[in-house]
DNA sequence: ACCTGAACACCGTTCAAGT
DNA sequence: ACCTGAACACCGTTCAAGT
């Protein structure tokens, strides 16, 4: 046997990724073999070892294709300048985005790398640029000087966020009210409660 | 070969979790084979299948002690009428219990049952105990007549908690600031944000 | 009744051999 | 240079056979 040729090496990678993709939204990560994703581009298993580390390697890039997809379908959201509302927007479009996208965005957390492996930086930039969106969200919100602040905020709200789709989606808590309601409760409690204790601390100063 | 009656069924039960647990706290749900919890314990794997169903129902039990242990680590709070107090003393009581017990905790979530199996009624039970530890803090917050406000109010800062511990431990999002402050600050200003509205509401009305 | 060891149908990964 | 197919070292799970 030997080379084919029939498909450049970035068409090789696309296609691997393209069919882990459609095998991943239809049986999850339980369904992603190697000889799977090979079988259905048509190759061999080794194949697959020549453009990726190994499976481990593949998974991360698919990860990382379905968190520029996410940013995509945030990155559109409107803005009109008030914290809230743009942080409730934000927030309804990631929970709609993780039912759209149930299989995709639970493997996103359901893989986990064999021994102590780290993200790749471009996995963490890809994450960053999420957290920045709700960062950008907040800026209106908190003065000049008090970035730290603002980044602290937007963490908080980004995990919290997360851990309601999570248990959702994982179904491992039993929760009987929509994430939607809860996140919105979230949101403007949290930043109520931010504005009172601003408004006292700079009332207590003035 | 056959019969060897070394132990009782409840004996081999209980080696088979423990002889799961030194293993999963050593290489975690990667290292955990029913060839080598059997080995562990001297037998063979298909004495495994005589206790469990499968190695997922396994996991379950295990999983299933692990709640039990984080109930009695939480439970002991002292609990001084103070919700806020309560609270924050419950949310770094849950943050110690997954930073002491990191890869057991991760067990929890890392584990995916095969196809659609849904958790047994048992495990719900143990986490809705959980849960109600955080419901018991509230209710001096919330009057009589305001259960499903209670209810809502812990299961948003029980599902934000988890998020926190959730993305620290697998390191999916780079925190640079301790979770026990992200955590003090949710239950902070959730709590803050809450008693604003509720006094608004109720001075309306009055 | 209980336990074993072999067997089955899978894995991920490697690599000599072919074009 | 690329691709294959066989091989290796594993899995989870089953079950006839033994005590």
């Amino acid at each position: 046997m030997g080379r084919r040729a029939d498909h450049s090496r970035d068409e090789l990678f696309e296609m691997a990724l393209s069919a882990a993709r459609e095998i991943a939204e239809e049986d999850g990560l339980g369904g992603l073999t190697a000889r799977r994703i090979a079988a259905k581009i048509g190759y061999s298993a080794g194949t697959l070892y020549n453009l990726f580390d190994d499976l481990d390697d593949l998974i991360v890039h698919l990860n990382g294709r379905t968190l520029d997809s996410l940013y995509e379908a945030l990155a559109t959201a409107p803005g009109d300048n008030d914290p809230e509302a743009d942080l409730l927007a934000l927030a309804q479009g990631y929970i709609a985005f993780t039912r759209a996208n149930a299989k995709l965005w639970n493997l996103l957390f359901e893989h986990h790398r064999p021994g102590e492996r780290l993200l790749p930086d471009w996995h963490h930039q890809k994450i960053g640029r999420l957290l920045g969106l709700m960062d950008e969200c907040l800026v209106p919100f908190f003065g000049p000087g008090r970035e730290a602040e603002r980044n602290h905020t937007a963490r908080v709200l980004w995990s919290s966020l997360h851990g309601m789709c999570l248990l959702q989606t994982e179904k491992k808590l039993i929760l009987d009210e929509p994430i939607e309601a809860m996140a919105t409760s979230l949101v403007k409690y949290y930043l109520a409660g931010l504005r009172t204790s601003t408004a006292e601390s700079a009332g207590g100063k003035t």
